[in-house]
This record gives C-alpha cells, structure tokens and sequence, in this order.
DNA sequence: TATGTCACG
DNA sequence: ACGTACGTGACATAC
C-alpha cells in the first residue's frame, strides 16, 4: 500500500509511510483511492473479525460463545477478554444485534456507569468547579464548554461541547498540545490555549496531577483508591520520551485502575445478592464500565432496581455515581 | 514473532 | 530535529 499511495502515486506522506486512518483521511482530499481503501478497511474489519470468525466460537455443548476474562493482563487492573474478545464488539453498526438472547422469554439488561473516570478524578482531585457540577446532576461536557468559552451554560453549542469533551479526556490522559489539535482539527497554539484555560477554571486537576507524579517518582509507583499498585520503571530512564510516555501512564493508572476495582466491587456483590435471592438470570459480561445481564423478562423489573443500587453503592466518592440501564432483546438494543 | 492497523472502554 | 493521550485483543502481513 505505501509503495502504491507513495511512490506510484506520490501522494506526500505524513507519519513515516504509514496508510493509517489519520493519514488516509487527509491524502483523500488529494486522490480517489483513499477514501475507498478507507471504506474496504472499514467493511474487511468488520467481516474478517467479528462476522467470519464468530461461528467458528460457538460451543458445542452450549451453542453460545463464550469469552475468557483474564484479571492479570491489564497493568491498571482492568480485564481483558480473550477467545472471543467480548470486549471490543462494534458500537456503531448493526453488528450487536447479533448478540441475543436464545429463549424467547428473556432479555439482556445493560447497565453503565455515567462519567465514571471524570467522577473519579473529581474526588482524587477534590476540584471544587467538577465536584460541584456532578452534585448538582451538570452535564460535565457542557459546564467544562462553558468555563474554557466563557459562555453561559445555556448557550453551549453543540460544537463547543463536543470539544469540551474531547479536552476533558484528553486531559484525563495527559494529553499535549500536539494530540490535542490533532482530535480537534485546531493549531498547536489554540490546543495550548485551550489545555491552559482548562486548568486555570480546574486549578485543583492541575494540582492531583502534580501531586500524582511526584509521588510516582518518589515511590516508584502509582495506586489507586484501594490500593491496588503499578510500578513505574520508566521514570529514570533518563530517556525523554519513555519519562514522559511513563508519567502519562502514571496520571491515568489511578483513574482508570479505581473505576475497575470499583466495577469488580459491584460486580462480586452483585453475585452474592442475585444467589441469595434465587435469581435465574445471569451476569452474562463486564466492558469496563458496564455489565451486561440475561434472564427471563419478569424479572428484569427487580433485577435492574438492584443491579443499579449496587453498581452505584459499590464504592463511596465526593460525587454521586449515576448508571444508566436498558432492556432489549439483544445488546444492540439493550444499549 | 513483530509490526501496522483498527475494534472497544 | 523529534515526537507527541491511557488501557486492551484480533487480524493480516512480513520476516
């Protein structure tokens, strides 16, 4: 591909002779081929990983497909899933309509955490301006929108929340000018603008960020709220960028880590209390932030009512947790 | 086995 | 001049 868009067609290369999406996105505007190389990259995935393989999962006692959850791969704490990878199914397509439910008097439950990371780094960081917001049921995108475009809340634009929410995770990440006007189409100059507005409105962000990372070079580690640890190696490298790749990871560990022992919290009480109450559905799937359940429908009415207590009971933080739930009869409509 | 790419949170 | 946001897994391809 690259000796084809490169040397025969001798469209300029932007990132060595990568054809990654990014790239192709703007060599399209200078040739046809592109944007169909896109769109036969974008059905080829679909097909060759999750259409083509997925028979060949089914078991053969259960005529299901079944995923192995590993809990000692992720160095944040986090799951990861295996043969097959439920954890990274499309969203954006039809494709979850596949996953359905076998006897027609039951139903999928799923049920999300709202904002889980940003509510997390609310109570690490203790930022008045995010604790307040989350308290008072704010739209976190939008209040960010409004502090970082000096505008009121209500007049928000759709465009100017979208941008507020890509900065919100790109912080959250340690994100740079540089990735920053990468996500948003902007320069260099208002990336570092915006990232600068960002942590004068957010003061305390800027402060737990700071905090974390000298502690990590102090300790050597990083932990989250129950302590879970990951060592940090990289931080007398004495090479620049792994120092900086580490400290990014060493900001994120603490967010990310804590939302997963917090799910995995909900998750074992959840199986205690669907035990004791003789319940005969199932926790059928966790993707970091939700859980997915299958049973009969009569009893999705009490189901949901517990599941949503305990997911938002499983850990206490300055600010409210919120999950959000739907019924369906396969996961693209229970999502 | 390593790399590039792309699917998810 | 260089590289540039965290955590994963699967597939295609090159070696």
């Amino acid at each position: 591909m690259a000796v084809v868009l490169f040397d025969e067609l001798e469209l300029k290369p932007i990132r060595k002779r990568s054809t990654a999406v990014e790239v192709l996105e703007v060599l399209k505007s200078h040739h046809p081929l592109p944007e169909h190389i896109l769109e036969y990259r974008h059905l080829a995935k679909l097909k060759n990983t999750y259409i083509d393989s997925f028979p060949n999962h089914v078991h053969p006692k259960t005529g299901r497909v079944h995923t192995s959850l590993n809990q000692t791969i992720a160095a944040t704490g986090r799951l990861s899933s295996t043969n097959f990878n439920f954890q990274n199914i499309p969203i954006r397509t039809e494709i979850r309509k596949a996953f359905c439910v076998q006897n027609p008097d039951h139903v999928m439950l799923s049920a999300d955490y709202s904002q889980i990371e940003l509510r997390i780094m609310a109570d690490f960081s203790q930022e008045p301006a995010l604790i307040e917001a989350f308290k008072n049921g704010i739209d976190i995108h939008t209040r960010t929108a409004a502090l970082v475009f000096s505008v009121d809340e209500s007049e928000v634009t759709a465009d100017q929340r979208r941008t507020a929410k890509v900065v919100n995770f790109g912080i959250m990440y340690g994100a740079g000018p540089f990735r920053m006007s990468q996500e948003l189409g902007i320069s260099m100059a208002e990336a570092r603008d915006l990232i600068n507005t960002y942590f004068s409105n957010y003061p305390g962000i800027r402060k737990y960020m700071d905090d974390t990372l000298a502690s990590a070079h102090e300790n050597g580690f990083v932990k989250t709220r129950l302590g879970r640890r990951r060592k940090m190696t990289q931080l007398n490298s004495g090479n620049h960028n792994l120092v900086k790749a580490e400290e990014r990871a060493a900001i994120n560990m603490p967010i990310q880590g804590t939302a997963a022992d917090l799910i995995k919290i909900a998750m074992i009480n959840i199986h205690k209390k669907m035990a004791a109450e003789n319940y005969t559905s199932k926790m059928i799937l966790q993707i970091h932030d939700e859980l997915l359940f299958e049973g009969p429908a009569d009893e999705m009415d009490k189901l949901s009512i517990l599941v949503v207590d305990e997911m938002e009971a499983a850990m206490v933080l300055s600010v409210p947790l919120k999950v959000d739930w739907k019924i369906g009869k396969n996961w693209y409509e229970a999502h």
